[in-house]
DNA sequence: TATTGTTATACTCTATAACTATA
DNA sequence: TATAGTTATAGAGTATAACAATA
């Protein structure tokens, strides 16, 4: 990514009540609470940490539930490409790779036009963890998005699409 | 926060090229690139990574510009009021203030109501610290937000900070 | 020479539990 | 008994550099 420095932002440390309604309520009327910066990383540690806590269960991350999900795409990404697209360093996907190698959900298969290259693909039951997981990840989203209506969501995920892919930057 | 794990996540690994003009813009056509989870966690790599990078100079990043922002507001936010706002455990805020406090950015001073509770203040050069602090992540946030009208921007300011700040979850 | 994947390493972030001092 | 802050520690995430194989 961008910077080459490594990343705080904001953590995704649990508590018994909720995420809003806790004491800190009065830094709402804060500047930084208006700043898109924070804004994103705040929704973003409630929102994975949600889907974290749903995915446990199948002994999933965030991260790991994404490299799977590209590897059930058909896309059949490369592990540069799932670098890329999850901005993640290259040696990060090798481990992630290696735990769901391990677990036979996903296999390396060298490319035939670049034998550098690896291509990742799902197997079989790497396929039927992932639709498990979708329901657990769609499960945590439908929680963590619903102060929004249908049609704001909408809105919100083409917002942020824009935001997350920019053009030609 | 709500989970008990930690959190993965997307990281912020830097590219030459860019966020999204990669190689990888194939994978923009997967599922997992309409999934609010993963937009909001990719929005916020990209912008945190470039916030970071603005703040460098002046020996900052995300976590520590947020606590001084606060300290700033004129609210005397208890250190357990920060963690619960930026979501971030309590023993972090610690070796936050700890740093801000070492370079008389910050002063912590003692709750005359609730001696075990210590509010955190910012001094003359904290304010002034934080002036030009928010000038950097101003920019990385124009820079973040450039293929949004104003008028966009604040739409998806709103509709995160309802995802942000749930009114009683 | 440049690139893909890999390994090793170090550094940061994050969570847990235990401690203290107050309440 | 419970809470705010602190400490120590372990674990996950992240970045850097160096290497082998291939282009």
């Amino acid at each position: 990514m961008p910077s080459p420095q490594p990343s705080p932002a904001l953590g995704e440390t649990p508590t018994e009540q909720a995420a809003g309604d806790d004491g800190a309520h009065r830094l709402l009327a804060t500047d930084l609470a208006s700043e898109v910066e924070f804004l994103t990383a705040r929704a973003r540690s409630i929102g994975t940490a949600r889907a974290n806590a749903n995915l446990a269960p199948l002994d999933l991350r965030v991260s790991s539930y994404c490299v799977l999900a590209l590897a059930c795409s058909g896309t059949n990404p490369s592990q540069r490409e799932l670098a890329e697209f999850l901005r993640l360093d290259p040696s990060q996907i090798v481990s992630l790779i290696d735990r769901l190698e391990n677990r036979g959900a996903v296999r390396r298969e060298s490319d035939v036009r670049d034998r550098r290259s690896k291509v990742v693909a799902a197997t079989a039951s790497g396929r039927t963890l992932y639709a498990r997981a979708r329901v657990a990840v769609r499960e945590a989203e439908d929680e963590s998005m619903a102060p929004l209506s249908a049609e704001e969501r909408l809105q919100l995920k083409a917002l942020l699409q824009r935001v997350a892919f920019v053009p030609s930057e």
